[in-house]
DNA sequence: GCCCAGGTGACGG
DNA sequence: CCGTCACATGGG
């Protein structure tokens, strides 16, 4: 069992935040994560989590994924104390990190987010995991499933899957993937106006989603997703336009600690 | 039953 | 370039 004391890591927070949709809550107040072929158990605590692995694994794979190496409290202060909104945001999202996530998953995964509630996200990637996914070693789960899977799939068992019109896209995307059109470790490489031109040429990817897909599966920290949340708060609080420049190399942070604030802060519905 | 959801692509002006 | 509309389906 690794322990990390740290206050910008809330399990919780996370899990709810909309970035990913396989950290799950269990009855017990633990969270189970399904990604790396791995079923890990995270116990949050006051004031970090308790990763049930152990260090090796943790090294390997967690430290990165939960991007523990980067200094979210510099973050959180460099927020013009003037912003009142901000400010209140980046409190309020105090916990929140920005995972790295697979960028195949989550292409797929903001791909299917398209006119769907997080609910219905999440069942949509368990129904995709539980046909086509292989099984994860001694956890009743599937992985998520490779390019080959999905591109092999029958639109119609995509279409079972409560794809609706995506499904299409998700099939596209798959094979662009497997012929190479889309290869992963070379966009890794890009740098990001040219991995967004090639994002927006997949089918079913504008400019939202190419962002999310930028933020949370390639750590592009500048990206700032503008969905209708974010449309909402821009129209109320930024008349004059969100001062990405002050944030740019970070904006995608605040952009994570604005939604999460709209969603769940002040009254907000759960 | 009704409304809406972390949008996108196609089309018309 | 901008406004509209269809798109499938399930959760609240």
């Amino acid at each position: 069992m690794v322990e990390i004391r740290n206050g910008e890591l809330d399990i919780r927070k996370i899990a709810l935040s909309g970035q990913c949709f396989r950290l799950n809550a269990r009855a017990d107040g633990r969270y189970e994560l399904l990604v790396h072929g791995r079923a890990l158990e995270i116990e949050p605590i006051e004031g970090g989590a308790r990763f049930h692995c152990g260090a090796e694994e943790f090294g390997a794979l967690w430290r990165a994924y939960f991007d523990l190496e980067t200094d979210y409290a510099a973050i959180r202060r460099a927020v013009d104390p003037a912003d009142a909104y901000l400010c209140a945001a980046a409190a309020f999202g105090r916990g929140v990190r920005i995972l790295r996530q697979e960028p195949w998953e989550t292409l797929v995964t903001f791909i299917l987010s398209q006119r769907k509630n997080i609910p219905a996200i999440r069942g949509c990637v368990e129904q995709l995991c539980a046909r086509f996914g292989e099984p994860i070693a001694d956890a009743g789960a599937n992985a998520f499933p490779t390019p080959e899977s999905l591109a092999n799939a029958e639109l119609e068992c995509l279409l079972g899957c409560s794809l609706g019109y995506r499904g299409k896209y998700v099939q596209a995307a798959a094979r662009m993937a497997v012929s190479g059109e889309l290869d992963f470790a070379a966009l890794e490489r890009l740098p990001d106006d040219a991995l967004y031109e090639t994002l927006l040429s997949v089918s079913g990817v504008g400019k939202k989603v190419a962002d999310c897909t930028m933020l949370f599966g390639f750590h592009r920290l500048s990206r700032f997703p503008v969905d209708v949340w974010i449309e909402r708060v821009l129209a109320r609080e930024y008349p004059n336009g969100f001062p990405l420049e002050r944030y740019g190399g970070f904006a995608g942070v605040l952009q994570q600690d604005i939604f999460y604030y709209e969603r769940y802060g002040q009254g907000n519905r759960s």
